[in-house]
DNA sequence: AATACGATTGTCT
DNA sequence: GACAATCGTATTC
């Protein structure tokens, strides 16, 4: 997952308080979904995290596999495996259509690095807002260093 | 109406 | 590591 933090963050499409077509959402409700499309191939996934007015949402990057859905590391990936376009754009995290649920899978440690696709050298392309645990499904791989070593088998 | 670009991925070197 | 594919969105004229 990855954080874009609203008007202040210059990697977000609702930079500056940018309210259009595309972010309206983003400017609505938590708990909804933000669907957009990009790379002229690409759906990407985001989850609206705070109040009306306020446009901030998180990008969901990457899937471990569960039941029929397999591993996907990507959020090009994500939305593929699960068939999210246009059609979820805004609709709340709620059965029937897009929610999410707990599998009771053991608490893993989380680990924070930069943001994938962030260009640039400003102070908002290096500050730490992508969320993860290290796994085979991630489409960039943590970096070495922030890897917990591991006992030898 | 026209144009430039992107919160990416797959393929080739 | 470099680059093409591909089209909706935002911006500009």
């Amino acid at each position: 997952m990855e954080a874009y933090l609203g008007p202040d963050d210059l990697a977000a499409h609702s930079k500056g308080g940018r309210r259009t077509a595309r972010t309206e959402v983003m400017f609505g409700m938590p708990g909804h979904a933000y669907v957009y499309f990009t790379y002229g191939m690409h759906w990407c996934l985001n989850f609206v995290t705070r109040e009306s007015g306020v446009p901030q949402a998180v990008l969901v990057r990457a899937l471990e596999p569960g039941p029929g859905v397999g591993r996907c590391g990507g959020p090009g990936l994500v939305t593929r495996a699960l068939s999210i376009d246009r059609a979820l754009n805004g609709v709340p995290l709620l059965p029937p259509d897009l929610y999410v649920v707990d599998d009771g899978a053991p608490k893993r440690r989380v680990y924070v690095t930069p943001r994938v696709g962030v260009q640039g050298t400003g102070r908002w392309e290096k500050r730490l807002l992508r969320y993860v645990v290290d796994s085979p499904a991630l489409s960039r791989p943590l970096p070495a260093r922030w890897r917990v070593k591991r006992p030898s088998p």
